[in-house]
DNA sequence: GCGGACTGCTTACCT
DNA sequence: ACAGGTAAGCAGTCCGCG
């Protein structure tokens, strides 16, 4: 059997592109296949046979086919049935797979591998650049230089039309097309510039990846510990390759014209990084990998449709056929549809001393095992009732405003009375699932979970840095991403897995567990002061035992859920995983202090979540200070004494230094989108939009896997709106706004939550300044009353005088 | 015309 | 192009005040 590079519909047909013996690139083209989708047998027999032999006779059904629980129903394609199909949602009834395309259905029903021995070219293309602004396709296309996986180098310059047949021509001897940012510009580019030359292109048999969202998608959460300061193909090539692209003083056109020679190098640089930046993080074959795991082509290379293919092969390997995606009618109806999250608790703010951190290791997936819950396992007719109770329950409040008892209480109350015989487990939503169900999803995540169990015994076996390391490491981190992943398609309202009772019944049950084991903890005598979704914050006793603790808050978990929810087994359980020598809580999602304990290692380091030292828009001078002020505290021991002098000698020194330049004082900010997308227009904005007009930068894409443009600006004269790039400085800085919004702002929120008794905005000038005016109005107010009441005093004395 | 209260937008983070 | 929860800061709006 062949394996698919790429496949794609061709009206009734099937294009496939494989490799065959010799590697010899083919196209198959495959006429006869009869695509299908497939109904319950249950729902199928409630459809009139009169309807049937209609739909028969406008040819838009071809055959039915008996096939165990279900009815596969064959059509000529998958668009001709589209009227059969609203049919059938219209009278409630579920078409399952009906949204597959048809070589999507060949695919999976003849367990079509995917090839992972490709060619892959690396390219760039550069552009004439005399004309003010880049615009997609506006100008000619001066050259384009190209490397090939095995190190072989292209380049072609001259004649456009030329140079881009000669470029079509070797993209024929390739299966992948690789370049840096390309969605937004070089394949854009070129098709536009095809079009205008008369010229075409079947792109389908091809594969593009833009490496650079690649890389945005892989490194962007560890950018500051790796040194990337952005996702230019130069700062990347210089923080993996220590390599950088060649210098040029001209512009593109100038040097194509005049230095012809350092013009071809440029070029041909680029490609050249592309082609190392693969070959050094693996990012193609790393990819590939997952594809063959999933059956997914490259070209589909997302979580969702990652998921999607491998747990539509796993279906077809059951013989079960899943529920079609949404359509867009049933998509609309889903659009204020919301679906609760994890808990986070509200913070106890403040200074702590040794406080542990435990988690639950993977508390989603577990949880879908231990409580089966699936589509199939869910009882929906007991569920809505159920749902109909909590929302009762609730009476409009919030879940995370129901304290534990009350809420558990209520799931007992329920568990008795919808589920006396005790067929179902029962979800914190107040949802019911079958027991004696072997259900999909939960039986799929158990699988991915032991899967790599057995990857990581054989890791440890494995040298590090052997190939054999390197590929059972990716392995087992594409198989922890699918199990984490698969509460996600749940909640998910384009996927077909969507299902709200399921989705809450796992989020819910998430926030029960958070709130039964900070029960647990508080009933040890060692209250919880935070946690969110699936983590608890315990402040210890230096001479505690903590994983004696915490094997008795686990054994006692475990207790409880057999007890009370009655499952057949659970593998909920927390694990230790940090511990703070000393910490601040700040607020949800906020902390900051010293880490004793931390990925198994005793350490001292400063960690900090939310914080503005681990924000990238906080100026480099804030993100210093910051970090000095918590060492003060949590390190060091200081006293509230000292620290008021610190916070003063700061003070004065932002306000009379000229020692800050502009890279300690610019504030960076992402333009997320095209500026004009914008419904306000913040300074980033308004700058980005004059760098647009000047031609000296494109707008942005949108999308997530984009990183849009960072705008580096100083705020000259906040009152009045002035703000410069920062290349622009010429030492004017707003001071006072620095100081009450950049720099003191993040350090008072820490030096409030430390001394809440001492008054720290008096520091801040506006604050300062309106609390003055406040007092000022409040005097004059009194004054006025004061005058009114003698006013009055006299008026009556008067009268009693008179009288 | 200004400031305060409020709402909504935007960014960037956490799980 | 898998999810929701949250903080901070600013833009924009409305309104009362003088």
């Amino acid at each position: 059997m062949f394996k698919a590079i790429t496949a794609w519909d061709d009206k009734n047909q099937i294009k496939i592109v494989y490799k065959d013996d010799t590697d010899n690139r083919k196209l198959k083209t495959i006429k006869n296949f009869n695509w299908y989708f497939a109904l319950s047998l249950n729902e199928f027999k409630t459809i009139p046979e009169d309807v049937l032999n209609d739909f028969y006779q406008r040819r838009v059904i071809s055959k039915l086919e008996k096939k165990d629980k279900y009815v596969k129903i064959y059509a000529y394609n998958n668009w001709v049935v589209k009227p059969f199909i609203e049919y059938l949602t219209a009278n409630n009834l579920h078409p399952l797979e009906a949204d597959l395309s048809i070589h999507k259905r060949y695919l999976v029903d003849n367990h079509i591998e995917i090839e992972d021995n490709v060619d892959v070219l690396f390219f760039d293309i550069e552009t004439d650049d005399s004309n003010q602004g880049i615009e997609i396709g506006r100008d000619r296309i001066l050259s384009w230089a190209a490397y090939d996986n095995k190190g072989n180098s292209f380049f072609e310059a001259g004649d456009e039309r030329e140079i881009l047949k000669k470029f079509l021509l070797l993209l024929q001897k390739y299966d992948v097309y690789c370049g840096w940012n390309s969605d937004g510009f070089d394949v854009p580019y070129i098709k536009a510039r095809l079009t205008k030359l008369g010229l075409s292109y079947e792109w389908r048999a091809k594969h593009h990846v833009d490496l650079m969202k690649r890389c945005i998608k892989l490194f962007s959460y560890e950018m500051e510990k790796i040194g990337l300061t952005g996702f230019s193909l130069n700062k990347v090539s210089k923080v993996f390759l220590n390599e950088e692209k060649i210098e040029h003083d001209e512009g593109i056109l100038e040097m194509f014209q005049n230095n012809f020679e350092l013009f071809k190098k440029y070029n041909l640089k680029d490609a050249e990084l592309l082609y190392k930046l693969d070959k050094k993080l693996n990012l193609i074959q790393v990819m590939l990998q997952q594809c063959v795991w999933t059956g997914t082509f490259l070209n589909r290379f997302y979580v969702g449709e990652l998921l999607d293919n491998y747990m539509l092969r796993e279906s077809k390997k059951q013989g079960m056929y899943l529920r079609s995606k949404p359509d867009r009618k049933i998509m609309e109806e889903l659009e204020d549809v919301r679906v609760t999250g994890g808990y986070v608790r509200e913070p106890n703010r403040g200074l702590y001393d040794n406080v542990a951190i435990f988690d639950f290791k993977s508390l989603y997936p577990s949880m879908m095992i231990s409580w089966n819950i699936g589509q199939d396992s869910l009882n929906e007719e007991l569920s809505n009732i159920g749902s109909e109770h909590f929302e009762h329950f609730l009476k409009g409040r919030k879940i995370e405003e129901v304290d534990f008892d009350e809420w558990f209480k209520f799931l007992m109350k329920e568990k008795k009375l919808l589920d006396p015989n005790d067929e179902y487990t029962q979800t914190a939503n107040n949802n019911f699932f079958d027991k004696h169900i072997d259900s999909f999803i939960p039986t799929l995540v158990k699988n991915l979970l032991d899967q790599r169990k057995v990857f990581k015994k054989e890791l440890a076996k494995c040298q590090p840095g052997t190939a054999k390391y390197g590929d059972l490491k990716g392995k087992q981190s594409v198989v922890k991403e699918m199990a984490n992943s698969m509460f996600g398609i749940t909640a998910d309202k384009r996927s077909r897995y969507f299902n709200r009772h399921i989705a809450e019944g796992i989020t819910m049950t998430g926030q029960f567990m958070n709130k039964t084991i900070s029960a647990i903890f508080e009933k040890l005598d060692s209250p919880v002061i935070y946690g969110d979704t699936d983590s608890v914050f315990v402040p210890v006793d230096n001479d505690v035992n903590i994983e004696k603790l915490l094997k008795t808050a686990n054994d006692k978990l475990t207790d409880f859920i057999l007890k009370w929810f009655k499952l057949k087994m659970s593998i909920v359980y927390l694990e230790y995983d940090k511990a703070y020598r000393k910490m601040i809580m700040l607020d949800k999602k906020r902390y900051t202090g010293m880490m004793k304990f931390l990925n198994d290692q005793d350490v001292n380091e400063l960690y900090s979540k939310g914080t503005e030292d681990v924000k990238r828009n906080t100026i480099t001078f804030a993100k210093q200070k910051f970090i000095d002020l918590v060492k003060l505290i949590t390190d060091e021991n200081k006293t509230a004494d000292e620290i008021i002098q610190w916070v003063e000698d700061l003070r004065a020194y932002v306000l009379t230094t000229e020692d800050l330049q502009a890279e300690d004082l610019q504030i960076k900010t992402t333009v997320s989108k095209p500026t004009y997308k914008y419904k306000s227009k913040p300074v980033h904005v308004r700058l980005a939009e004059k760098l647009i007009k000047e031609g000296k930068m494109l707008e942005a894409q949108e999308g997530k896997n984009s990183w849009g443009n960072q705008i580096s600006y100083i705020i000259v004269d906040n009152d009045n709106k002035d703000a410069i790039l920062a290349d622009e400085f010429n030492g004017n800085w707003d001071r006072k706004y620095y100081w009450d919004v950049q720099i003191f702002a993040p350090l008072e929120r820490i030096l409030s939550t430390v001394w809440p008794d001492i008054d720290w905005e008096k520091y801040d000038f506006e604050k300062a300044a309106k609390k003055e005016r406040k007092r000022k109005l409040e005097e004059k107010r009194a004054e006025k009353e004061r005058l009114k009441i003698e006013k009055e005093e006299k008026k009556r004395q008067k009268q009693q005088n008179l009288l």
